[in-house]
DNA sequence: GTGCCTGCAAACAATTTGCAGGGGG
DNA sequence: CCCCCTGCAAATTGTTTGCAGGCAC
């Protein structure tokens, strides 16, 4: 998917191009961080300091039902990314960044059992170079109970 | 990852293989529906009247973390895997079912910027035979606002 | 017996919605 | 000037936790 003329395409769709939403657009854009909505929300805030969370929701699926960015959601909640180019995601499990990576593998056997292939999505889990400099060799935790690790 | 013995691995670590575990093992594992845990908990109170939610969501994590079966998150919340094996999944976008697939590719460029891959997960969607043979031809769907849709 | 497990209910967190007013086109 | 968009607050939904007993081992 291109990334398209915001104003405009939005326009033709009888959607308005308002300050928070053009702000929140290019909040998304500026960073290859895949932030979630409440850290949009607070990187919003520093140019429009009235921009409502509620507001920050909607746009974010606005905009990305129309294509000017990608909704992924994963362990970590939901998370949004400006990149709109085809690509994967590597998360490091010790520092629960996540890194845009170029899609490794092209579809194979698209129609097994009679599928249709749309559309396909890749999460990988490791370890960043950076971690793996400092901490030990590879390790796999496991964890009992306990609420559920968000990554900042 | 193996398909371990409940009894003896739980036991090995201290845990205690109880009535409400062992059904809710058994029932994730009986079905390939990929089911929530409130799906989960319905079909564990057609045995055991009482198990509350909770019990069923402390369960599911435990016997996750254990390798039992394997939790997955998606658009559609929380699912529960009693698969263990690798493999990917297919989601029909017209009928919101979920397929297990054989994985189609091998881990290529293993470590791609110096990345260390421990797992991956690809989630492929698409339309199921059944719902190409009804419906007409392949149609990408877009929604503005509106609840997100969830599977049954 | 000891301590993991359980049910119940309350607490939590993330996301969505209702509504009345405001401003973009 | 019409109606989409917004802020605010309340509502919802999914998931987790505290606690007092119960039962597996």
């Amino acid at each position: 998917m291109p990334r398209h003329e915001p104003g405009a395409s939005l326009r033709a769709r009888g959607m308005r191009f308002t300050a928070p939403r053009r702000v929140i657009l290019d909040v998304v854009r500026a960073t290859d961080a895949h932030p979630s909505a409440a850290i949009v929300h607070r990187l919003v805030r520093r140019r429009l300091p009235h921009v409502s969370l509620a507001t920050v929701y909607r746009n974010l699926r606005t905009l990305a039902s129309e294509g000017f960015l990608l909704e992924r959601t994963g362990a970590d909640g939901l998370r949004f990314d400006g990149n709109t180019a085809p690509h994967d995601h590597f998360t490091c499990v010790a520092c629960g960044r996540v890194f845009d990576v170029p899609r490794l593998r092209r579809r194979a056997a698209s129609s097994r059992a009679g599928f249709e292939i749309l559309e396909q999505r890749t999460e990988l889990y490791g370890r960043c170079a950076r971690c793996r400099a400092r901490g030990g060799p590879s390790t796999t935790r496991r964890r009992r109970h306990g609420r559920r690790e968000r990554s900042a």
